[in-house]
RNA sequence: UGCCCGAUGGUGUAACGGUAGCACAGCAGUCUCUGAAUCUGCUUGUCUAGGUUCAAAUCCUAGUCGGGCAACCA
């Protein structure tokens, strides 16, 4: 479980903390509490996301940090928004995200805002008694009419001086079923001049006929947000709440309510922190239902996409996601996070991790003239060489072989040192080879490439320590495994989509996803459904979905890096 | 024109009155049978103006800029 790569635990870091945890580490200080208790509590009506996964590193990693529980729980309270398909996949995700990191300070069970609906009814009765709230009889508009406006003070409701008795009654029939939708609301009894709009007498419970996907049609008023989440979070006793900076303006009433009825103290305390913009994607869940609505992606899960869902199926590790998290920290400023951050943590797990291969995206063939017609031997190579425990590969060698379109040019740029006419080159692991004819097809591609090679070559040969520039991967034509790859790039092709009111689809990368036909070691039909790989000098892969023995598929989790696209000369 | 919050290199962050540091990105070099990784070096920053102080990124005031708030959404 000692993973120093994850949050510290309680090894000597000096990493300063995040001031959210230096709050709780002061309240843990002053004895506060006997245990942290914090929460994660999406609105089932989507499914998660990166930024989504900064909010769980955050809860659950500091309940993992000072030995507390990080609830689960669904907050489910607008039946007209919600549905059971995402609560199965909000826990998928989430444990998928935290396994073998958080996972043993969840709590036991999923928690479910609406198990609390009659709590939530005593609680407004309760306030009611107290002169704290009274039923409403404007409508929506009305309602909208009466508020003031940032600049301006609201109108007290014509109802605002109701009897404790009448509120009494009204509520209870509102619960009852006598009203129809809109008619009446449960209004709190604060101050409408308040410069906080959100104190001006907000509704705290709407009449709503709606089945629930829980609680059915046992009831036919919902409470609102601000209402429930304090009381939710009182319950549960959570003992910090910690949310974005939206919530920031609705903290007084948050307090409000809790210190206006009897629960148990100290209260909850809600504290909020930035949300996470990521540049070259969309993360508002408007735009990425659109982006499955309108087929531009094919699922939320989708590689593309910023899911982590997605990530999951991409071959993202879970372990990158939390150091990415780790990495952009917790803070009150409002950022937009570059996705090179991401990419690199990803990368740094992925090249601890992952078995090499080799894979051909765009095969050329090369044909070796003076290799024997029906030679056949084995080269050796690494599973991994940041690992040398993990072992070696073989792989065979033949007369004619793969290698990838993008190492060969018959007119290369200065630099360039992979393969070209009169030119030689390193097969990984296996021959120097040298291109003596370049065959062309009638349409002038090119057909093969005939080369020589140089016996000596080979690891241990006397010719070996040879220094040629360029080293290349290739596979073997008769043993190669004919594959399916999905290459994925990004799906944005500017760092703001929908900045400066365009449409964000007209950012959207065309060439977001190729698909090839590519030629791949053969071993590679061995590897594990799940077990990340790399396909030495293109990138992470990982076996698709999809993917069957008949019709082995693949996809790019993420391209190395890459000093060479970079600095070659433009066209 | 009301209220709330924020501002440190290109990006994300640290420094809690005492030498502005780290990571990413970029550049240059090293190494390399992966143009990766590794290793080395470099470029780039405290929003502005006042004030307090021996000393200010840090405290105070004003301004500028950015974000949020007027669902019976969360």
């Amino acid at each position: 479980m000692s993973n120093a790569t994850d949050k510290p635990d309680s090894a000597a870091d000096e990493k300063s903390l995040d001031f959210i945890r230096e709050m709780v580490a002061a309240d843990i200080e002053a004895g506060k509490h006997e245990k942290i208790v914090t929460r994660f509590p999406p609105e089932p009506n989507g499914y998660l996301h990166i930024g989504h996964a900064k909010s769980i590193c955050l809860n659950f990693g500091i309940a993992r940090e000072n030995n507390g529980v990080c609830n689960l729980r669904m907050d489910d309270t607008n039946p007209v928004k919600e549905d059971v398909e995402y609560v199965q996949s909000i826990q998928d995700d989430l444990n998928w995200l935290i396994d073998g990191w958080a996972d043993h300070v969840k709590s036991p069970e999923l928690l479910f805002a609406s198990d609390y609906f009659e709590r939530f009814y005593n609680y407004a009765v309760d306030l009611i008694k107290a002169g704290k709230a009274f039923v409403c009889d404007l409508n929506a508009e009305e309602f909208m009419a009466t508020r003031g406006t940032p600049t301006e003070a609201g109108t007290n409701s014509p109802h605002r001086d109701r009897s404790v008795e009448e509120n009494l009654d009204l509520f209870k029939r509102m619960r009852e079923g006598e009203f129809p939708d809109g008619a009446k609301t449960l209004r709190a009894k604060i101050d409408m001049a308040s410069p906080n709009i959100h104190m001006r007498d907000p509704a705290f419970y709407r009449i709503r006929h709606a089945h629930h996907h829980r609680t059915g049609d046992d009831w036919c008023i919902y409470p609102t947000y601000d209402f429930a989440h304090c009381l939710e979070d009182s319950i549960e006793g959570i003992t910090h709440s910690l949310c974005t900076l939206e919530f920031e303006v609705h903290r007084p009433l948050y307090d409000w309510i809790l210190d206006n009825l009897d629960v148990p103290r100290p209260q909850p305390r809600q504290t909020e922190f930035a949300r996470l913009n990521l540049n070259y994607t969309v993360m508002s869940k408007r735009k990425l239902l659109s982006l499955v609505e309108d087929g531009i992606v094919d699922d939320w899960n989708d590689p593309r996409m910023p899911t982590i869902s997605a990530c999951r199926r991409r071959g993202v590790p879970a372990e990158a996601l939390r150091r990415f998290c780790d990495i952009v920290g917790v803070t009150k400023f409002n950022s937009l996070t570059d996705v090179a951050l991401l990419e690199h943590t990803i990368r740094e797990v992925l090249n601890k991790e992952s078995v090499r291969r080799f894979g051909v995206l765009r095969p050329i063939k090369v044909v070796i003239t003076n290799y024997p017609k029906n030679g056949e031997e084995d080269c050796e190579g690494p599973n991994n060489p940041a690992a040398e425990d993990q072992g070696t590969r073989t792989m065979p060698f033949t007369r004619e072989v793969y290698i990838d379109a993008e190492d060969f040019m018959e007119e290369p740029p200065p630099k360039y040192f992979r393969l070209r006419p009169g030119g030689e080159v390193r097969l990984k692991y296996a021959y120097i080879i040298k291109c003596e004819e370049v065959v062309k097809n009638d349409d002038g591609s090119i057909a093969e490439l005939r080369c020589t090679y140089d016996e000596g070559s080979k690891r241990g040969g006397p010719t070996a320590d040879r220094k040629v520039k360029g080293t290349i991967h290739w596979v073997s034509a008769k043993h190669a495994l004919d594959a399916t790859v999905h290459l994925y790039e990004r799906l944005f092709n500017v760092p703001e989509p929908g900045a400066d009111d365009r449409d964000f689809v007209e950012d959207l990368n065309p060439n977001s996803l190729e698909t090839v036909q590519a030629k791949l070691e053969p071993s590679l039909a061995d590897l594990k459904p799940g077990d990340p790989c790399q396909f030495e000098r293109l990138g992470y892969f990982c076996h698709a979905r999809e993917s069957s023995p008949d019709n082995p598929a693949f996809l790019r989790t993420i391209t190395m890096k890459d000093a060479w696209t970079r600095k070659k000369p433009k066209k």
